[in-house]
DNA sequence: GACAACATACCAACCAGTTGGTACTTTACC
DNA sequence: GGTAAAGTACCAACTGGTTGGTATGTTGTC
């Protein structure tokens, strides 16, 4: 017979997305992970040596499925990298929806708490978000050389503010309990590209 | 005889303000406060009920420090609204000095934790970001009734996008290690305000 | 029969919070 | 103005529950 659940570790893994947003790093014992992954603790430390191993592959896990997201969602097929590059931040806005641990970043949650105390959480995480900060970047950097390629800001520079834009958004969100605040500061962001390559906009004047 | 030392609630309270950003809420202990402040847990527990109560007292206590580092800061003397926007900016940036603990938020980092396990927390933490980012909104409210009054966008909104950029700054700062990506980001911010107000820019094309 | 994938039972360290006390200060009353 | 009562500000020692992690099975599969 074979198991009609996923294998035990990437339940583990799901679960550790699931609860370390909603309670952060820390708060999350290794037992509530057993509990929701359906599995006792000596299961979990056969997979993870440590509650900091699994921290870092769950960081892993969590890059891994918003790479798939990102790559699959339908703004890909725009092939202007400028508009691209907007449609990127209107999925943003449109994946807001549901709870909060839903749309929050796992990587932002945990680095904000461990980055002092678990420098090996740190880098997995600073790596992930900048593996995605790059492939922003890409298309910026396109839209940049076909539109404005002579202002002075960096590709890069930018595609690291959409993401600081994005972490801001999401502790706006989970300060105000829903992703109102959120939705509006991604508009201003949307805002800022359309300025920066001049794009008309008949919203604004 | 008088104490020299000030006296042992404010003591704790700048503790919590260090330890906590530096290891978070959670990952902080009662004994970890109580070595930094140098006294015990019975004293401890005589000046806060618990620990989530030191927590809010915390947050209200860095809402203070916060409010009297920007009521007495240079730019403010600056009569011209969208200026001092401008310069609330630059002092932004000009304090991003130091260690991550003593320029990052101590708001952002406990909501991020506790938003869903701690609601008080979260509500003590919502209350002072929501201050501080009304005196800014202020601010700005002024600068578009001077110079647009047409604007789509509400000085609110524009106001809460500014601590978003911060609080995500802080973020990619923890991430990295240091403040240089955070600057960069907080000169997107500026670069967007002065697009938003067509402010001349000799750097920019 | 070897090995992977778990479960059971356990432990030492740690944690928030309590207890019962001391030293000192303020208030109240005569 | 003297003093008893009440309150404030702490401390040292303790507690019950929790935590990350381990040691040792058991079960199914190649």
């Amino acid at each position: 017979m074979t198991t009609l659940q996923p294998l035990a570790k990437t339940r583990i893994l799901d679960s550790a997305l699931k609860v370390i947003r909603t309670k952060g790093y820390e708060a999350t014992t290794v037992d509530d992970l057993c509990r929701d992954a359906g599995l006792t603790k000596g299961g979990f430390f056969h997979h993870f040596k440590s509650k900091q191993d699994l921290a870092i592959a769950a960081a892993h896990h969590f890059g891994a499925m918003a790479d798939s997201v990102f790559a699959t969602a339908p703004y890909q097929k725009i092939e202007d990298p400028l508009f691209r590059l907007l449609g990127y931040i209107d999925f943003r806005i449109a994946i807001l929806r549901g709870d909060l641990p839903h749309y929050t970043c796992l990587l932002g949650t945990m680095v904000q708490e461990v980055y002092e105390t678990h420098p090996a959480i740190r880098e997995a995480c600073e790596r992930c978000i900048s593996e995605h900060a790059a492939k922003v970047t890409q298309d910026i950097a396109l839209a940049k050389e076909h539109y404005q390629p002579d202002a002075t800001w960096s590709a890069e520079s930018l595609g690291y503010y959409t993401q600081s834009v994005l972490q801001g958004s999401f502790i706006l969100a989970k300060a105000k309990g829903g992703p109102t605040i959120a939705v509006e500061c991604l508009q201003h962001l949307r805002r800022y590209i359309e300025l920066l390559f001049e794009v008309p906009n008949p919203e604004d004047t």
